[in-house]
DNA sequence: TTGAAAGCGTTACCAT
DNA sequence: ATGGTAACGCTTTCAA
């Protein structure tokens, strides 16, 4: 059995009630007890149970993180950005992966949401409509999905769209390819909307040439397609479909960036390390990260939170995939 | 506040005590009435406080893992897999990320090894020496590290490192560069180790050409080492630095596998989506933390614990970084 | 088969 | 400034 309270208050000759204040500051305490006790404490090892705490109502300072897949370093990257936040705010960050399963969404949410002190949910895979009842338990911050009634954190995907075309078009492209996600992502269609809305120089068009699944294969059946639509540049969906693109080319003998100019978005560690190194829109996933963290411990804590929806500036990280349409010469 | 057990039990018509026990199976019910208390349960949307269950000496069916640092695709892998079969078996898996550090380990441990039932600690930085202490707290499996006091599952490096240099042995490589890691990571020693009792033919050599960090830019270091060798193939210490190696090679106009073939370590998800693919040696990762889980479970619930001690094979994915020291032509 | 009561570790309230 | 008491949500004797 752990060293309790109890335990502390005996040797220190104190009662609980006293020790307790001396640990929480939540009354009275005299210097001197107050240093005795802490000093036995630390000699017993006495570790604080913060869910017993939490029972009578107390914070449990823990925090829960819901993420659809670890194995994405998106998300990896949220997780770490959170938890050194949470790590100095004095927080725990207690991670679960759902699978992509909206389901286990829900039932993590629930079989934690009472004992933590408050959730950040990260893409959440839950329709609109069930967001509201699934974060109604508790303090809930929303990690790059927004919503009207919750508040979130999201990079500026407009803001990234535009970047990478710009680019492109800085680059001399007039004929863009766009290879979009699936259908039923939600990040898919807030890229969509980003590509319709975009204000673009005369003669310069970006076309969708298909909808591919968000994985690697999705990339390399998505290469022909580009290939045939005769694009001199394309942007993919993300950058694991414009690695699977790259692999594609490079098997067809398309050369990149010679022949053709590929964008990726996200900025994986995966598009460093490719073979021409993938120019891509880097979100800023560990700050949305501790931004979020920093939301979610405002509204425990029962501080204002300034603003419920944050929108954070991206950038373009420009590497050897993309290059000008026309070598640069000499001006005449 | 949430509904408790009393709300079911006075709706039900019983005791708290009737109700638990009605929950927990832990004693004596009356069919019909187990029956209403789980229909009144289910109508109220009770759910059970494992956390308050615990106070009382039961179990939170909550398991923590502690990982050194999720943006490692390997640890990704660990978590999804030891997440899997803890929900097989009706275990919440709390994971927290140590960033690298030693003393977050020991720090995290023991903020969660009270309240958990058990423990998985993946690749643990703590020394030796330190190990028994951290464990001491409850039960405790280890991933991918090995203790005299402590259960654990690893891989079996020795025959990784066989399998990866047999191949290359077999495709008529006799000179071998090996690209060491850091002299002070665990796992390097193991590989070195392994390397060091390999049972080579007459005239084949592997040969350490270097030590470098296990990053990207370890390998785009060590690929200068590795050409000055002279060696036609190279063992990396993981994929990463593997990935780092090709993409100095192909900088340099040493053509992978043409000149040169590379074997990594690992089968990160990036392995396949190089160009060309990395070959390299998978280890069972998810494989592993299922294992981990259930022996943690086993030791939880009291069963015996077959075998302290399990080591899994591993195997080698093949790609096209590899090939022939000579183009294989027809037999004369 | 059931329920009353005590207790798990902690804290809030109210006396002292 | 301090301590006693009750309470948090639950489980576990033990007696009925």
């Amino acid at each position: 059995m752990a060293v309790t309270i109890r335990d502390v208050a005996r040797h220190a000759g104190v009662s609980p009630s006293t020790a307790s204040r001396a640990f929480t500051l939540s009354g009275p305490v005299d210097p001197e007890t107050h240093a005795r006790v802490l000093a036995v404490a630390e000699e017993l090892g006495y570790r604080r149970n913060r869910w017993a705490s939490s029972l009578r109502g107390g914070a449990t300072k823990k925090l829960a993180m819901i993420v659809p897949d670890l194995t994405n370093p998106f998300f990896a990257d949220l997780v770490r950005g959170a938890q050194a936040r949470a790590h100095e705010l004095g927080y725990l960050v207690l991670v679960t992966d759902t699978d992509d399963d909206p389901r286990a969404e829900s039932e993590m949410l629930a079989s934690l949401a009472d004992r933590v002190d408050g959730s950040l949910l990260c893409t959440p895979r839950t329709p609109d409509d069930q967001l509201g009842r699934l974060t109604s338990r508790g303090p809930t911050v929303l990690l790059h999905r927004t919503s009207d009634d919750v508040p979130y954190v999201i990079s500026d995907v407009a803001q990234g769209v535009r970047l990478a075309v710009d680019n492109l078009v800085a680059l001399g492209h007039r004929d863009i390819a766009y290879l979009d996600g699936p259908p039923e992502s939600w990040s898919a269609g807030l890229r969509r909307t980003a590509i319709a809305a975009l204000d673009l120089p005369d003669g310069v068009a970006v076309r969708t040439v298909g909808q591919v699944p968000a994985r690697f294969e999705g990339g390399v059946a998505g290469g022909d397609l580009v290939v045939a639509s005769g694009a001199t540049a394309v942007l993919a969906f993300n950058d694991v479909v414009a690695l699977g693109l790259l692999h594609r080319l490079v098997a067809r003998g398309v050369r990149v960036p010679d022949d053709l100019s590929v964008v990726g978005y996200d900025d994986v560690p995966s598009a460093a390390m490719a073979t021409p190194g993938l120019t891509t829109v880097a979100q800023p996933l560990v700050a949305s990260a501790r931004t979020g963290v920093d939301m979610l411990v405002d509204l425990v804590e029962g501080r204002p939170v300034g603003d419920a929806a944050v929108v954070l500036p991206t950038h373009l990280v420009v590497r050897s995939s993309t290059r000008a349409v026309e070598p640069l010469g000499r001006t005449a």
